[in-house]
DNA sequence: CAAAAAATCATCCTTTCGGATGATATACAA
DNA sequence: TTGTATATCATCCGAAAGGATGATTTTTTG
């Protein structure tokens, strides 16, 4: 028999965690070596045992967030194959996954024939995403409409910051945050910033890439 | 044997019915009549079949939502007792939840015991509710600060309308929502609308409670 | 390298927002 | 009945935001 692939589980919920386990189990190809509740220390497990595959829950209830870890794990083991899964499939974040290098995206509550085929074509080098991942939009305009120094704008206008306490952040004068904030409004056809900053959060385009 | 409670169960994660299913059975006291994986015609199924009590996860996947199902099931159904289950507890929801006179709520990775104790209790008459349930807090103000009129302020300013844009939908004059605004930033310690419009989002203060 | 895009800053001007203060009418409760 | 809270509106003022336009300097890219 062919070595098995090594999953690391990571999913708050015990039920998915039970669900995924059976599935994987089932199907002879895959061994779950970790099966673990919270993402915080989710990178520290692979550094105890070999892990070919994370299968990875978004949104854990204590915080814990399965990009992150991602993020976490793609830095120091970029070799390991990640496969978040989520209830919630948000556009931004299929986005944030695809800019990490998470290698696939899928539904969690996908049939267990469904799950297997996504993790066996991950194992085979592909990357798999929905086809119709929307790409999230703000107003008219789309996440890759900004700049980066847009986006940087945008996230603190989205917490609610002043033109003069947002040029302090970023070290430049309240005239170019200005200069700034108007391209954004234009770009995405709002009127005032409080609009701008409510549909930033609602499509996920206000969360800090460090957090 | 003493007549079984009937059940409905709305859920959309396969994974979960199936869990609450098995928990139920194996009690021997509950029978589930019903189990569905959208709350958009749950209402419906009660003409049906006579059911005691829904057992209801809040966020579906398809964009239907526990807790509007919730209110109009009660609202056709008051004798119908409402358990409602969530992932991801939020204070706001549960605010609605008692609002709505939801009998119960409760997490949904409670294990089975757990599951069945706040389902017997409910049955007997209970409201279960988690004791530590925060009360929904916008800055250093409480949903109880507020008064009606301001809430239909904030609940407009929440969605990016200028002071002139609220004035015309409410039917006051400029000066009044601007007195309001006033307001509502003392009270919440906030400096600008947008800080109030974001965090109110947050928290959750700022659903229309038409919807 | 040359052209294009991004980031920086400025000035001028208008609108909107937010703070301070006070007035009036109404409803509700002690 | 007499406060107390709420809702309404006003005026005055300064601060912040937003629109128009243009300039300079990096950075990126073909």
């Amino acid at each position: 028999m062919a070595k098995q692939t090594r999953v690391m589980i990571v999913d708050d919920q015990a039920i998915s965690r039970r669900y995924f386990e059976l599935t994987l189990r089932d199907s002879k190809r895959y061994e779950v070596v970790f099966s673990i509740e919270s993402a915080f220390a989710a990178d520290v497990y692979l550094l105890k045992e070999e892990v070919d595959l994370v299968l990875m829950d978004v949104l854990m209830n204590d915080g814990s967030n399965g990009l992150d870890a991602a993020e976490a794990i793609k830095k120091n083991n970029p070799i390991t194959k990640i496969v978040v899964v989520t209830s919630m499939p948000e556009s931004s974040w299929m986005q944030r996954a695809r800019e990490i290098g998470v290698e696939s995206f899928w539904y969690k509550e996908s049939n267990q024939m469904e799950i297997l085929e996504v993790l066996d074509r991950t194992v085979a080098g592909e990357s798999v995403y929905p086809e119709s991942a929307p790409p999230a939009q703000l107003g008219k305009a789309t996440r890759d409409s900004f700049t980066d120094r847009e986006m940087e704008v945008l996230r603190e206008l989205a917490d609610g910051k002043s033109n003069s306490e947002i040029a302090n952040l970023l070290w430049v004068s309240e005239n170019t945050v200005k200069s700034h904030v108007r391209t954004l409004l234009q770009k995405t056809g709002f009127t005032n910033r409080t609009e701008l900053a409510v549909h930033a959060r609602v499509v996920g385009l206000a969360l800090h890439p460090k957090n």
